[in-house]
DNA sequence: CGCCAGATTGACT
DNA sequence: GTCAATCTGGCGG
């Protein structure tokens, strides 16, 4: 079942807590890969040192006018895949950083030039290679099959088992931990 | 058009 | 564990 719009015009933090577990579904021509995310990142408006939001442009409009739109934009030679989500009036966007593939794992293998499993998708930018997410996708909505690319209901994750952290890699992190992931899971990109 | 910073990755001093 | 490659986006000229 894919996930409405709604669910994501609420606090990055929720949303990137409850993405945890959901799937994400990528169309390739006849292919179909599926993969389960396992760790998310909250990112938030001009307010969030981290935020892109606070360089203007582009991509500060998706972080404030778009709600459950892809956000994607390169860095360190990489797509970075997020998915807009705030409340009404305020920006934000919840960050994938690693998921477990499921479906589809020799496509990603080929896509990723590698065999190693837990290479696959356990990164910002592997999983963006591996389920084929480039700048095309931006300002795409992940609530609608339309594009090849969405987000569905998958394992519902016991609370006990979903743990938070600062955000890796952020020169300056705002003073709460804004990192969850999947306790123990085998993709997450570090402990 | 050149400059700079950055939410990373992969190869190996 | 350490380190440098190399890309995108925003901004100033």
């Amino acid at each position: 079942m894919i996930i409405p719009m709604e669910f994501y015009a609420r606090d990055p933090a929720i949303v990137a807590k409850e993405l945890l577990g959901m799937y994400i579904v990528r169309v390739l021509g006849s292919k179909k890969l599926v993969c389960k995310i396992v760790e998310t990142e909250a990112y938030y408006g001009v307010e969030d040192p981290a935020s892109r939001a606070r360089r203007g442009g582009d991509l500060a409009r998706a972080l404030y006018d778009g709600v459950g739109i892809a956000i994607v934009y390169g860095m360190h030679r990489q797509w970075l895949f997020n998915i807009a989500a705030h409340e009404e009036g305020s920006g934000g966007a919840v960050l994938i950083r690693a998921c477990e593939p499921i479906e589809g794992i020799e496509v990603m293998m080929k896509l990723r030039n590698t065999t190693r499993l837990r290479d696959l998708t356990s990164g910002p930018g592997r999983l963006c290679k591996a389920l084929a997410i480039d700048k095309s996708f931006h300002w795409k909505p992940v609530y609608v099959e339309k594009y090849g690319l969405w987000i569905e209901h998958g394992e519902k994750i016991p609370s006990d088992l979903v743990c938070e952290s600062y955000r890796i890699g952020v020169k300056q992190d705002l003073d709460r931990p804004l990192r969850f992931y999947i306790k123990g899971n085998y993709f997450v990109s570090k402990l």
